[in-house]
DNA sequence: CAGTGCTCCGTGAACGCTCACGGGAACGTT
DNA sequence: AACGTTCCCGTGAGCGTTCACGGAGCACTG
């Protein structure tokens, strides 16, 4: 029968007083430590339990060995591409008996440095899909593990994992150029600050294009949003450009569909009039009518290898670069 | 130049020493308080990069305002349904300066349990799909915030956030019946223990379908693993069992649209022939061919109320309930 | 010149817990 | 009877940080 709501915090000491012991008796009931009388341990814990007791997890890490904790950054969960990263993560995350936090931008630029000021004090190490070079800076400067994800433009000393798309995209138009395609409409994502520059989809699209002697330029490339709204939209530009298409790459599988979709809707027939190849490899791609040619990467391998990097960093090894590969998947869009 | 090797973390004190001044010193020039000569500042700050300082986390919880970290334990991420509540949870809590760690089950029962273990030493609130009683009292007992999602049997005590399926499966029903369908398979999820019991599903359906006069009884239920690949193999036993459906009713959508394509697969018209319903309204259902008509529900809305809960537990106040209600969507599979 | 204010910096204490150690009681052993 | 063991339990110290206080130095005022 509590007099009044007090905010202080219930300590050991609360319970060991109240329970006519020791701190390190109550430790002892609580950790389940062997040198105890079982009687006392069953007092202890009861006691502890009216009280309403719980150990606190900062004074635990004060002594006790640390819990590490693994922030990871996503750009958006609803994206799908994003949860089999994270579930990669989370698997080699729980191999090492460490936490992960999960913090999404939700694909907004101007929050990244926000999300990576919270980082910064947060956690202790963190695996990343950022964009904004300073929030890129200030979780490097903080001296924690860090690995980046899918950004080109990483700053030397900082470890990464990339999809190695130049490889990708000569699959993919080759195999569109096979199919007797000459005209391919590229819909790049607009979202990206660091569009058209080196080692993006975009430039290594055109290289690609040009190595297959199509006489590729900038006006192939259609900005779109990265969503399946942003492809439709971007479809219908590319429709209304006259432009000619007989093929569309997307930037992912998102925006291919989103395309796609869009075309069929205004009649045009696919693969026939029009073809359609995405990239990422989503299971979307394999559900929706038709299943989509794509560019399938192993999300989730990304995701443990970032871990596996991360511990590298950890034990004291310098920084690293792994590159994943990306294997065409040919399906009825193509 | 090191001599050595030494695992021992550098404190504030390190830097202080090598910086030649005090700890207190150290800590304003670190969190950026104003009562410090900026030259010091800069000093303090190159000394503390060049020997990796980085505050201790724990240290910091022990004595500031304390971070708190919300645990949220979901099944499998890869599974569609989850994302969309994540990402509700994490709107939420972000807006709570709150931190979130992500748990995954992976689906297996067996392993509930060791996650709630770790859970309960490692936040300081807890929202969770949990299905094991004794994951679920492990946790209850801990005392900290609880909110238990999409469990019929939760214990007295804890609180909840479910789905009222028994309005959804009556609007469901009846929108079959009133398409002239006679003979309903409903192919339900066989992983969960609570089968066929009380406020479940299955037999939420049996009760909507006897409600609009249809003679239903367990042989109108199939059991189907909870993925793709279950759906389409519970689909081979109702075309195989000489039930005679005209329309199926999938436990969620991820079972009904695996059922519909293997259905399609073999020759079956959708919706001419057979018709498919299913539950949970994923972004999914829409991009499918058919589109599928399913009970659709505010997932992250969900995740939301389940934070908005667990908070208003940390201010004191009692257990409660919310309650989402799906709203039918009609779309061309049925 | 004493008094007042401001800027910058250092010292003790406290946060809540576990670890290492030591001590008393009860029992068995020589 | 003296000693060694085992079983419980308590005491001091320390983990790394921030907060509340106090004090030194300087400039400016009356």
């Amino acid at each position: 029968m509590p007099t009044s709501a007090r905010p202080r915090r219930i300590t050991i000491d609360d319970v060991a007083r109240s329970a006519g012991v020791s701190r390190q008796t109550v430790s002892r009931a609580v950790n389940d430590k062997p040198e105890i009388d079982p009687a006392t341990r069953q007092r202890v814990l009861r006691v502890a339990q009216s009280l309403g007791y719980r150990p606190s997890r900062f004074a635990r890490g004060m002594v006790g060995p640390r819990l590490t904790t693994l922030g990871l950054v996503i750009a958006d969960v609803l994206n799908p591409f994003f949860p089999e990263v994270v579930s990669g993560v989370l698997a080699a995350a729980d191999e090492r008996g460490w936490q992960v936090a999960v913090y999404s931008t939700g694909s907004a630029l101007e929050r990244e440095t926000a999300v990576a000021e919270t980082v910064v004090d947060h956690v202790d190490a963190c695996v990343a899909f950022l964009l904004d070079p300073g929030a890129i800076e200030l979780i490097h400067r903080s001296g924690m593990p860090f690995v980046l994800l899918d950004n080109e433009h990483r700053p030397p000393g900082v470890s990464g994992g990339r999809i190695d798309f130049a490889t990708g995209m000569r699959q993919a138009v080759g195999h569109l150029v096979e199919r007797g395609h000459r005209r391919i409409a590229m819909l790049d994502d607009r979202g990206r600050p660091d569009a058209g520059g080196h080692g993006t989809r975009h430039s290594l699209f055109l290289g690609a294009a040009a190595g297959h002697g199509l006489p590729a330029d900038e006006g192939w490339v259609f900005p779109a949003a990265n969503s399946l709204e942003g492809g439709a939209a971007a479809m219908d530009d590319v429709l209304g450009s006259g432009f000619g298409a007989t093929a569309v790459l997307g930037y992912n599988d998102l925006i291919a569909i989103g395309a796609m979709r869009r075309a069929r809707d205004r009649g045009v027939r696919v693969p026939e009039d029009c073809a359609f190849v995405g990239c990422d490899g989503l299971t979307l791609s394999r559900l929706v009518d038709p299943p989509l040619t794509t560019l399938a990467v192993d999300k989730e391998l990304l995701g443990r290898a970032a871990v596996r990097q991360v511990a590298a960093q950890m034990t004291g090894a310098g920084t690293g670069e792994t590159v994943i590969v990306p294997r065409l998947v040919v399906r009825a869009s193509s």
